[in-house]
RNA sequence: GUGGGUAUAGCUCAGCUGGUAGAGCACCUGGUUGUGGUCCAGGACGUCGCGGGUUCGAGUCCCGUUACUCACCCCA
Protein backbone atom coordinates (compact mmCIF):
# COMPACT_ATOMS: atom_id res chain seq x y z
CA UNK A 1 0.00 0.00 0.00
CA UNK A 2 1.79 2.82 1.37
CA UNK A 3 5.47 3.45 -0.69
CA UNK A 4 8.20 5.41 0.32
CA UNK A 5 6.84 8.69 -1.03
CA UNK A 6 3.57 10.54 -1.03
CA UNK A 7 2.76 13.80 -3.13
CA UNK A 8 3.95 16.82 -1.54
CA UNK A 9 0.72 18.47 0.36
CA UNK A 10 -2.10 19.79 -0.64
CA UNK A 11 -1.29 18.18 -4.85
CA UNK A 12 -3.59 16.47 -6.27
CA UNK A 13 -2.88 13.70 -8.79
CA UNK A 14 -5.59 12.77 -11.65
CA UNK A 15 -5.50 9.59 -13.38
CA UNK A 16 -8.23 7.80 -15.59
CA UNK A 17 -10.97 7.94 -15.71
CA UNK A 18 -11.28 11.47 -13.93
CA UNK A 19 -8.63 12.81 -16.01
CA UNK A 20 -10.24 12.44 -18.90
CA UNK A 21 -13.39 14.35 -17.57
CA UNK A 22 -10.60 17.02 -15.95
CA UNK A 23 -9.07 17.25 -19.61
CA UNK A 24 -12.70 17.67 -21.10
CA UNK A 25 -13.27 20.89 -18.69
CA UNK A 26 -9.69 22.46 -20.11
CA UNK A 27 -10.73 21.89 -23.86
CA UNK A 28 -14.31 23.16 -23.08
CA UNK A 29 -12.64 27.01 -22.00
CA UNK A 30 -9.97 26.58 -24.11
CA UNK A 31 -12.74 26.32 -27.39
CA UNK A 32 -14.58 28.51 -26.02
CA UNK A 33 -11.92 31.41 -25.79
CA UNK A 34 -10.43 30.22 -29.45
CA UNK A 35 -13.96 30.85 -31.21
CA UNK A 36 -14.36 34.50 -29.45
CA UNK A 37 -10.14 35.27 -31.02
CA UNK A 38 -8.20 34.49 -28.21
CA UNK A 39 -4.92 32.94 -29.05
CA UNK A 40 -2.95 30.65 -27.11
CA UNK A 41 -0.31 31.74 -24.92
CA UNK A 42 2.18 29.10 -23.23
CA UNK A 43 3.61 31.09 -20.05
CA UNK A 44 6.83 30.24 -17.60
CA UNK A 45 5.51 28.67 -14.63
CA UNK A 46 8.11 30.34 -12.58
CA UNK A 47 8.97 34.31 -12.62
CA UNK A 48 10.60 36.95 -11.20
CA UNK A 49 9.17 37.36 -7.59
CA UNK A 50 8.50 40.76 -8.12
CA UNK A 51 6.28 40.66 -10.99
CA UNK A 52 4.20 39.25 -8.58
CA UNK A 53 4.80 41.45 -5.63
CA UNK A 54 4.20 44.43 -8.15
CA UNK A 55 1.63 43.32 -10.05
CA UNK A 56 -0.86 42.07 -7.64
CA UNK A 57 0.15 44.35 -4.32
CA UNK A 58 2.34 43.66 -1.26
CA UNK A 59 -0.21 43.65 1.08
CA UNK A 60 -2.57 40.91 0.05
CA UNK A 61 -2.44 37.60 0.94
CA UNK A 62 -1.14 36.11 -2.26
CA UNK A 63 1.39 37.71 -2.08
CA UNK A 64 2.28 38.40 1.78
CA UNK A 65 1.92 34.84 2.83
CA UNK A 66 0.89 31.99 0.23
CA UNK A 67 3.97 32.28 -2.55
CA UNK A 68 6.64 29.76 -3.09
CA UNK A 69 9.74 31.76 -3.48
CA UNK A 70 12.87 30.91 -4.09
CA UNK A 71 16.40 31.37 -4.71
CA UNK A 72 18.23 30.14 -8.56
CA UNK A 73 21.61 29.34 -9.07
CA UNK A 74 22.21 32.71 -10.66
CA UNK A 75 20.36 34.35 -7.13
CA UNK A 76 17.44 35.39 -9.07
CA UNK A 77 15.09 35.54 -6.75
CA UNK A 78 11.90 34.12 -8.11
CA UNK A 79 8.63 32.78 -7.28
CA UNK A 80 5.78 29.99 -8.70
CA UNK A 81 3.15 31.65 -10.27
CA UNK A 82 0.61 32.64 -7.89
CA UNK A 83 -1.81 33.33 -10.48
CA UNK A 84 -1.88 34.17 -14.95
CA UNK A 85 -2.86 37.46 -14.93
CA UNK A 86 0.99 39.22 -14.26
CA UNK A 87 2.44 36.58 -16.42
CA UNK A 88 0.22 37.60 -18.90
CA UNK A 89 0.62 41.21 -18.80
CA UNK A 90 4.76 40.38 -18.64
CA UNK A 91 4.24 38.62 -21.73
CA UNK A 92 2.38 41.72 -23.68
CA UNK A 93 4.85 44.11 -22.72
CA UNK A 94 8.13 42.34 -23.13
CA UNK A 95 7.42 40.65 -26.55
CA UNK A 96 5.34 44.42 -27.59
CA UNK A 97 2.26 42.68 -28.26
CA UNK A 98 0.48 46.04 -26.72
CA UNK A 99 2.18 48.15 -29.95
CA UNK A 100 -0.01 45.86 -32.46
CA UNK A 101 -3.81 45.79 -32.92
CA UNK A 102 -6.13 46.24 -29.77
CA UNK A 103 -6.96 44.57 -27.37
CA UNK A 104 -4.75 41.55 -27.37
CA UNK A 105 -6.72 38.40 -26.41
CA UNK A 106 -4.60 35.63 -25.02
CA UNK A 107 -5.58 32.65 -23.31
CA UNK A 108 -3.90 30.35 -20.70
CA UNK A 109 -4.29 27.30 -18.77
CA UNK A 110 -1.76 25.08 -16.67
CA UNK A 111 -1.20 24.93 -13.17
CA UNK A 112 -0.69 27.83 -10.29
CA UNK A 113 0.59 27.55 -6.65
CA UNK A 114 -0.40 28.98 -3.45
CA UNK A 115 0.85 27.75 -0.65
CA UNK A 116 -2.85 27.99 1.76
CA UNK A 117 -3.62 25.49 4.42
CA UNK A 118 -5.08 22.59 2.15
CA UNK A 119 -8.96 21.61 1.71
CA UNK A 120 -11.24 19.56 -0.90
CA UNK A 121 -10.84 22.41 -4.11
CA UNK A 122 -8.26 24.65 -2.64
CA UNK A 123 -4.84 23.34 -3.56
CA UNK A 124 -1.44 24.15 -3.34
CA UNK A 125 -1.35 23.19 -7.18
CA UNK A 126 -4.25 24.48 -8.43
CA UNK A 127 -5.18 24.37 -12.33
CA UNK A 128 -6.96 27.43 -14.10
CA UNK A 129 -7.93 28.26 -17.46
CA UNK A 130 -7.77 32.32 -17.77
CA UNK A 131 -7.84 34.77 -21.01
CA UNK A 132 -7.70 38.19 -20.80
CA UNK A 133 -7.90 41.32 -23.55
CA UNK A 134 -5.71 44.33 -22.82
CA UNK A 135 -6.28 47.67 -24.44
CA UNK A 136 -10.03 48.24 -24.83
CA UNK A 137 -12.07 50.25 -21.99
CA UNK A 138 -15.20 49.36 -23.44
CA UNK A 139 -18.68 47.50 -21.69
CA UNK A 140 -18.98 45.07 -24.77
CA UNK A 141 -15.35 43.71 -24.06
CA UNK A 142 -16.53 43.15 -20.71
CA UNK A 143 -19.39 40.97 -21.75
CA UNK A 144 -17.58 39.33 -23.93
CA UNK A 145 -14.56 38.00 -21.65
CA UNK A 146 -17.72 36.84 -19.02
CA UNK A 147 -20.09 35.16 -21.78
CA UNK A 148 -16.71 33.24 -22.75
CA UNK A 149 -16.94 31.53 -19.15
CA UNK A 150 -20.61 31.83 -19.19
CA UNK A 151 -20.56 29.66 -22.50
CA UNK A 152 -18.05 27.19 -21.74
CA UNK A 153 -19.79 26.27 -18.42
CA UNK A 154 -22.75 25.91 -20.32
CA UNK A 155 -21.08 24.04 -22.89
CA UNK A 156 -20.11 21.28 -20.23
CA UNK A 157 -24.00 21.22 -19.30
CA UNK A 158 -23.47 23.39 -15.56
CA UNK A 159 -26.73 24.82 -14.20
CA UNK A 160 -26.67 25.27 -11.02
CA UNK A 161 -23.51 28.08 -10.84
CA UNK A 162 -24.34 32.13 -10.21
CA UNK A 163 -22.44 35.03 -11.63
CA UNK A 164 -22.16 37.39 -9.14
CA UNK A 165 -20.92 41.16 -10.14
CA UNK A 166 -20.05 44.49 -9.29
CA UNK A 167 -17.80 47.62 -9.58
CA UNK A 168 -14.92 48.25 -8.06
CA UNK A 169 -14.34 51.65 -9.26
CA UNK A 170 -11.24 53.39 -10.66
CA UNK A 171 -8.12 55.21 -9.22
CA UNK A 172 -10.45 58.32 -9.10
CA UNK A 173 -13.29 57.38 -6.88
CA UNK A 174 -12.28 54.58 -5.26
CA UNK A 175 -10.08 56.43 -2.76
CA UNK A 176 -12.75 58.43 -1.88
CA UNK A 177 -14.87 55.51 -1.21
CA UNK A 178 -12.07 53.57 0.73
CA UNK A 179 -11.61 56.69 3.08
CA UNK A 180 -15.12 56.72 3.71
CA UNK A 181 -15.85 53.02 4.35
CA UNK A 182 -12.87 53.17 6.53
CA UNK A 183 -13.95 55.74 8.89
CA UNK A 184 -17.29 53.95 8.99
CA UNK A 185 -15.31 50.53 10.00
CA UNK A 186 -13.48 52.43 12.75
CA UNK A 187 -16.95 53.14 14.44
CA UNK A 188 -18.02 49.57 14.58
CA UNK A 189 -16.68 46.39 17.37
CA UNK A 190 -14.48 44.71 15.75
CA UNK A 191 -11.62 42.10 16.84
CA UNK A 192 -8.08 43.16 16.54
CA UNK A 193 -7.69 40.53 13.28
CA UNK A 194 -10.39 42.36 11.48
CA UNK A 195 -9.26 45.77 12.49
CA UNK A 196 -6.06 44.56 11.02
CA UNK A 197 -7.23 43.73 8.04
CA UNK A 198 -9.52 46.86 7.79
CA UNK A 199 -6.58 48.75 8.11
CA UNK A 200 -4.76 46.96 4.96
CA UNK A 201 -7.59 46.17 2.74
CA UNK A 202 -10.95 47.92 4.12
CA UNK A 203 -12.88 46.44 1.27
CA UNK A 204 -12.26 42.92 2.51
CA UNK A 205 -14.14 43.47 5.52
CA UNK A 206 -17.48 43.52 3.54
CA UNK A 207 -17.32 39.62 2.69
CA UNK A 208 -16.70 38.44 6.06
CA UNK A 209 -18.69 35.56 6.51
CA UNK A 210 -19.25 35.61 9.87
CA UNK A 211 -22.76 36.85 10.86
CA UNK A 212 -22.06 38.73 14.31
CA UNK A 213 -19.85 40.93 10.90
CA UNK A 214 -22.11 40.87 8.58
CA UNK A 215 -25.26 42.44 11.25
CA UNK A 216 -22.78 45.17 11.55
CA UNK A 217 -22.31 45.90 8.07
CA UNK A 218 -26.13 46.21 6.63
CA UNK A 219 -25.39 50.26 6.61
CA UNK A 220 -22.00 50.25 5.36
CA UNK A 221 -21.54 52.66 2.53
CA UNK A 222 -21.28 50.69 -0.45
CA UNK A 223 -18.67 51.30 -3.53
CA UNK A 224 -21.17 50.67 -6.06
CA UNK A 225 -23.01 53.91 -4.78
CA UNK A 226 -20.27 55.98 -4.66
CA UNK A 227 -18.81 55.85 -8.29
CA UNK A 228 -17.64 58.14 -10.32
CA UNK A 229 -20.13 59.52 -13.22
CA UNK A 230 -17.82 57.41 -15.74
CA UNK A 231 -17.56 54.27 -14.13
CA UNK A 232 -21.18 54.43 -12.81
CA UNK A 233 -22.04 54.73 -16.99
CA UNK A 234 -19.50 52.30 -17.42
CA UNK A 235 -21.54 49.69 -15.25
CA UNK A 236 -24.96 50.69 -16.18
CA UNK A 237 -23.44 49.85 -20.02
CA UNK A 238 -22.10 46.09 -18.71
CA UNK A 239 -25.20 45.26 -16.85
CA UNK A 240 -27.94 46.34 -19.66
CA UNK A 241 -25.70 44.39 -22.17
CA UNK A 242 -25.63 41.25 -19.59
CA UNK A 243 -29.52 41.93 -19.70
CA UNK A 244 -30.18 42.00 -23.57
CA UNK A 245 -28.30 38.61 -24.06
CA UNK A 246 -29.69 37.12 -21.14
CA UNK A 247 -26.56 36.32 -18.73
CA UNK A 248 -28.40 36.65 -15.53
CA UNK A 249 -25.84 38.08 -12.87
CA UNK A 250 -26.54 38.93 -8.83
CA UNK A 251 -25.91 42.69 -8.20
CA UNK A 252 -22.81 41.96 -5.19
CA UNK A 253 -21.69 45.23 -4.25
CA UNK A 254 -20.14 43.35 -1.58
CA UNK A 255 -18.01 41.23 -3.59
CA UNK A 256 -14.04 41.75 -3.16
CA UNK A 257 -11.16 40.14 -5.18
CA UNK A 258 -8.17 39.46 -3.22
CA UNK A 259 -5.95 40.92 -5.28
CA UNK A 260 -4.74 44.61 -6.00
CA UNK A 261 -5.46 45.24 -9.36
CA UNK A 262 -9.01 45.15 -10.33
CA UNK A 263 -11.09 47.54 -10.65
CA UNK A 264 -14.31 48.44 -12.27
CA UNK A 265 -16.20 45.63 -13.36
CA UNK A 266 -15.35 42.52 -10.59
CA UNK A 267 -17.16 39.37 -10.87
CA UNK A 268 -16.86 35.83 -9.81
CA UNK A 269 -19.12 32.28 -10.74
CA UNK A 270 -19.99 30.42 -7.85
CA UNK A 271 -21.28 27.33 -7.58
CA UNK A 272 -23.91 25.86 -4.13
CA UNK A 273 -22.49 22.76 -3.67
CA UNK A 274 -18.76 23.18 -3.00
CA UNK A 275 -18.81 24.24 0.32
CA UNK A 276 -16.78 27.10 1.26
CA UNK A 277 -14.45 26.92 -2.18
CA UNK A 278 -17.28 27.79 -4.09
CA UNK A 279 -15.61 29.65 -6.43
CA UNK A 280 -15.14 28.41 -9.87
CA UNK A 281 -13.89 31.26 -11.59
CA UNK A 282 -13.66 35.21 -11.01
CA UNK A 283 -11.64 37.83 -12.84
CA UNK A 284 -13.05 41.57 -13.32
CA UNK A 285 -11.04 45.00 -15.05
CA UNK A 286 -7.01 45.94 -13.91
CA UNK A 287 -6.99 49.51 -15.74
CA UNK A 288 -3.79 50.28 -14.14
CA UNK A 289 -1.66 46.94 -14.48
CA UNK A 290 0.25 48.02 -17.61
CA UNK A 291 1.39 51.08 -16.75
CA UNK A 292 2.43 49.51 -13.37
CA UNK A 293 4.58 46.78 -14.88
CA UNK A 294 6.21 49.14 -16.81
CA UNK A 295 3.92 48.98 -19.83
CA UNK A 296 2.07 51.43 -21.77
CA UNK A 297 -1.27 52.58 -20.08
CA UNK A 298 -3.88 50.30 -21.61
CA UNK A 299 -6.61 49.02 -19.72
CA UNK A 300 -7.53 45.04 -19.43
CA UNK A 301 -10.15 42.50 -18.76
CA UNK A 302 -9.45 38.93 -17.55
CA UNK A 303 -10.89 36.03 -15.88
CA UNK A 304 -9.10 32.78 -14.39
CA UNK A 305 -11.44 29.53 -13.88
CA UNK A 306 -10.65 26.78 -11.45
CA UNK A 307 -10.29 23.41 -13.68
CA UNK A 308 -10.41 21.79 -10.49
CA UNK A 309 -13.62 23.34 -8.60
CA UNK A 310 -15.42 23.39 -12.07
CA UNK A 311 -14.25 19.84 -12.55
CA UNK A 312 -15.91 18.98 -8.88
CA UNK A 313 -19.23 21.17 -9.73
CA UNK A 314 -19.73 18.82 -12.62
CA UNK A 315 -19.42 15.80 -10.71
CA UNK A 316 -22.01 17.65 -8.42
CA UNK A 317 -24.02 17.99 -10.70
CA UNK A 318 -23.67 14.51 -12.11
CA UNK A 319 -22.37 15.40 -15.53
CA UNK A 320 -20.98 12.94 -17.81
CA UNK A 321 -18.01 14.85 -19.36
CA UNK A 322 -15.71 11.87 -21.08
CA UNK A 323 -17.17 8.53 -22.05
CA UNK A 324 -15.79 5.54 -19.70
CA UNK A 325 -13.89 3.81 -22.49
CA UNK A 326 -10.75 4.86 -24.00
CA UNK A 327 -10.74 2.43 -26.91
CA UNK A 328 -13.31 1.13 -29.50
CA UNK A 329 -11.78 -1.64 -30.90
CA UNK A 330 -9.51 -4.52 -28.84
CA UNK A 331 -7.36 -6.88 -30.37
CA UNK A 332 -7.73 -10.66 -29.19
CA UNK A 333 -4.64 -12.43 -30.46
CA UNK A 334 -3.62 -15.94 -29.41
CA UNK A 335 -0.69 -17.90 -30.02
CA UNK A 336 2.66 -15.71 -30.94
CA UNK A 337 2.15 -15.66 -34.80
CA UNK A 338 -0.84 -13.90 -33.99
CA UNK A 339 0.36 -11.72 -31.07
CA UNK A 340 3.41 -10.54 -33.69
CA UNK A 341 0.86 -9.69 -36.38
CA UNK A 342 -1.68 -7.70 -34.25
CA UNK A 343 1.67 -4.80 -33.54
CA UNK A 344 0.80 -4.48 -37.17
CA UNK A 345 -3.26 -4.85 -37.41
CA UNK A 346 -2.92 -2.26 -34.45
CA UNK A 347 -1.54 0.67 -36.10
CA UNK A 348 -3.35 0.34 -39.36
CA UNK A 349 -6.15 0.89 -37.03
CA UNK A 350 -4.77 3.75 -35.40
CA UNK A 351 -3.62 5.45 -38.82
CA UNK A 352 -7.03 5.04 -40.02
CA UNK A 353 -8.22 6.89 -36.37
CA UNK A 354 -9.84 4.19 -34.50
CA UNK A 355 -8.95 4.03 -31.22
CA UNK A 356 -7.61 0.66 -30.46
CA UNK A 357 -5.72 -1.39 -28.18
CA UNK A 358 -4.34 -5.26 -27.75
CA UNK A 359 -4.06 -7.76 -24.90
CA UNK A 360 -0.80 -7.82 -24.15
CA UNK A 361 1.53 -10.43 -22.02
CA UNK A 362 0.87 -14.24 -22.13
CA UNK A 363 -2.99 -14.26 -21.55
CA UNK A 364 -4.91 -16.73 -22.32
CA UNK A 365 -8.27 -16.46 -24.79
CA UNK A 366 -10.04 -16.28 -21.98
CA UNK A 367 -8.14 -13.42 -20.20
CA UNK A 368 -7.78 -11.67 -23.49
CA UNK A 369 -11.90 -11.75 -23.76
CA UNK A 370 -12.05 -10.31 -20.32
CA UNK A 371 -9.08 -7.46 -20.83
CA UNK A 372 -11.36 -6.77 -24.42
CA UNK A 373 -14.35 -6.47 -21.68
CA UNK A 374 -13.00 -4.51 -19.24
CA UNK A 375 -11.70 -1.93 -22.12
CA UNK A 376 -15.09 -1.02 -22.56
CA UNK A 377 -14.24 -1.77 -26.60
CA UNK A 378 -17.33 -2.00 -28.78
CA UNK A 379 -15.37 -4.72 -30.74
CA UNK A 380 -13.06 -7.70 -29.60
CA UNK A 381 -10.90 -8.75 -32.97
CA UNK A 382 -10.16 -12.34 -32.44
CA UNK A 383 -7.36 -14.43 -34.61
CA UNK A 384 -5.54 -17.16 -34.08
CA UNK A 385 -3.29 -19.62 -35.56
CA UNK A 386 -5.53 -20.77 -38.03
CA UNK A 387 -6.72 -16.67 -38.95
CA UNK A 388 -3.59 -16.09 -39.33
CA UNK A 389 -2.94 -19.13 -41.65
CA UNK A 390 -5.49 -17.89 -43.57
CA UNK A 391 -5.67 -14.10 -43.41
CA UNK A 392 -8.64 -13.61 -41.93
CA UNK A 393 -9.85 -12.40 -38.45
CA UNK A 394 -12.82 -12.72 -36.38
CA UNK A 395 -14.73 -9.48 -35.69
CA UNK A 396 -16.91 -9.89 -32.47
CA UNK A 397 -19.49 -7.31 -31.41
CA UNK A 398 -19.16 -7.37 -27.48
CA UNK A 399 -22.90 -5.23 -27.10
CA UNK A 400 -24.72 -8.86 -29.03
CA UNK A 401 -21.99 -11.32 -29.29
CA UNK A 402 -21.85 -11.47 -32.75
CA UNK A 403 -19.48 -12.48 -34.66
CA UNK A 404 -18.34 -11.91 -38.41
CA UNK A 405 -15.36 -13.57 -39.96
CA UNK A 406 -13.61 -10.65 -42.45
CA UNK A 407 -9.96 -10.68 -44.78
CA UNK A 408 -7.37 -8.74 -42.48
CA UNK A 409 -7.50 -6.73 -45.80
CA UNK A 410 -11.23 -5.74 -45.25
CA UNK A 411 -10.96 -5.08 -41.10
CA UNK A 412 -10.55 -1.68 -40.86
CA UNK A 413 -12.94 -0.61 -43.18
CA UNK A 414 -14.88 -3.30 -41.62
CA UNK A 415 -14.95 -1.45 -38.19
CA UNK A 416 -14.82 1.58 -39.30
CA UNK A 417 -18.15 1.45 -40.86
CA UNK A 418 -19.50 -0.43 -38.45
CA UNK A 419 -18.78 2.02 -35.76
CA UNK A 420 -19.50 4.76 -38.00
CA UNK A 421 -23.44 3.00 -37.64
CA UNK A 422 -23.96 4.22 -34.01
C1' G B 1 -2.03 30.38 9.45
C1' U B 2 -6.51 29.23 13.53
C1' G B 3 -10.10 25.65 15.41
C1' G B 4 -12.84 20.72 14.89
C1' G B 5 -13.25 15.60 12.66
C1' U B 6 -11.18 11.25 10.32
C1' A B 7 -7.21 7.51 9.14
C1' U B 8 -8.61 -0.69 9.07
C1' A B 9 -7.57 -4.89 1.97
C1' G B 10 -7.11 -1.61 -4.62
C1' C B 11 -12.34 0.95 -3.35
C1' U B 12 -16.61 1.71 0.27
C1' C B 13 -16.76 0.54 5.14
C1' A B 14 -17.83 -2.95 9.87
C1' G B 15 -14.92 -4.27 14.14
C1' C B 16 -19.32 -3.32 21.38
C1' U B 17 -16.80 -1.84 27.86
C1' G B 18 -8.83 -3.65 25.34
C1' G B 19 -8.22 -10.62 24.16
C1' U B 20 -3.40 -11.61 18.41
C1' A B 21 -8.38 -8.83 11.79
C1' G B 22 -13.90 -9.02 8.68
C1' A B 23 -17.91 -7.85 4.66
C1' G B 24 -19.37 -6.05 -0.12
C1' C B 25 -17.29 -4.49 -4.64
C1' A B 26 -12.80 -4.99 -7.52
C1' C B 27 -8.66 -8.59 -8.68
C1' C B 28 -6.68 -13.81 -9.95
C1' U B 29 -7.83 -19.21 -11.05
C1' G B 30 -11.23 -22.98 -12.40
C1' G B 31 -16.30 -24.74 -14.04
C1' U B 32 -16.28 -23.52 -20.34
C1' U B 33 -8.77 -27.39 -23.74
C1' G B 34 -10.51 -20.99 -29.30
C1' U B 35 -14.63 -16.42 -26.84
C1' G B 36 -16.02 -11.36 -22.44
C1' G B 37 -20.15 -9.28 -19.66
C1' U B 38 -24.38 -13.29 -15.77
C1' C B 39 -23.95 -17.57 -12.44
C1' C B 40 -21.18 -21.22 -9.29
C1' A B 41 -16.61 -22.87 -6.70
C1' G B 42 -11.91 -21.62 -5.04
C1' G B 43 -7.67 -18.11 -4.27
C1' A B 44 -4.46 -13.91 -3.34
C1' C B 45 -4.41 -9.31 -0.84
C1' G B 46 -3.33 -5.92 5.61
C1' U B 47 3.53 -4.41 9.92
C1' C B 48 -5.09 -1.61 11.31
C1' G B 49 -1.33 6.08 8.47
C1' C B 50 3.57 6.55 11.10
C1' G B 51 6.42 6.88 16.00
C1' G B 52 6.30 6.34 21.08
C1' G B 53 3.65 5.14 25.83
C1' U B 54 0.12 2.37 29.33
C1' U B 55 -0.96 -3.03 29.71
C1' C B 56 0.22 -9.96 30.61
C1' G B 57 -2.08 -8.32 25.96
C1' A B 58 -3.61 -2.29 21.86
C1' G B 59 -7.16 -1.71 15.48
C1' U B 60 -9.53 -0.38 20.29
C1' C B 61 -6.80 3.76 25.71
C1' C B 62 -2.89 8.06 26.09
C1' C B 63 0.90 11.40 23.76
C1' G B 64 3.30 12.98 19.41
C1' U B 65 3.48 13.17 14.09
C1' U B 66 1.85 13.02 8.93
C1' A B 67 -2.05 13.05 5.47
C1' C B 68 -6.96 13.93 4.31
C1' U B 69 -11.37 16.46 5.59
C1' C B 70 -14.99 20.52 7.65
C1' A B 71 -15.32 25.64 9.11
C1' C B 72 -12.60 30.31 9.50
C1' C B 73 -8.94 33.16 6.86
C1' C B 74 -8.10 33.40 1.66
C1' C B 75 -9.26 32.29 -3.18
C1' A B 76 -9.83 29.23 -8.37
Amino acid sequence: MAGLFQAPKGVPDYFPPRSNAFLKVQEAIGETATLAGYGYVELPIFEDVNLFVRGIGESTDVVSKEMYVFEDRGERQLALRPEGTAGVVRLVIENGLDKGQLPVKLWYKGPFFRAERPQHGRYRQLQQVGIEAIGAPDPALDVEVICVADDAFKKLGLKKYKLLLTSLGCSNCRPIYREKLTKFLTSLNLDEETKARAKLNPLRVLDDKREEIQKQLTNAPLMINELCSECNTYHKDVENLLNKNDVDFIPSPKLVRGLDYYTKTTFEFDHPDLGAQSGIGGGGRYDGLMAILGGSDLSGIGFGIGTDRTLMACEKENLKLAKDNLVDVFLVPIGRNAQQLSVSLLRNLRNANLASDMAYGDKGLKGAMKAADKSGARFAVVLGDEEVANAQVQIKDLSDSSQVQVSIGDMVKHLEQALRQN
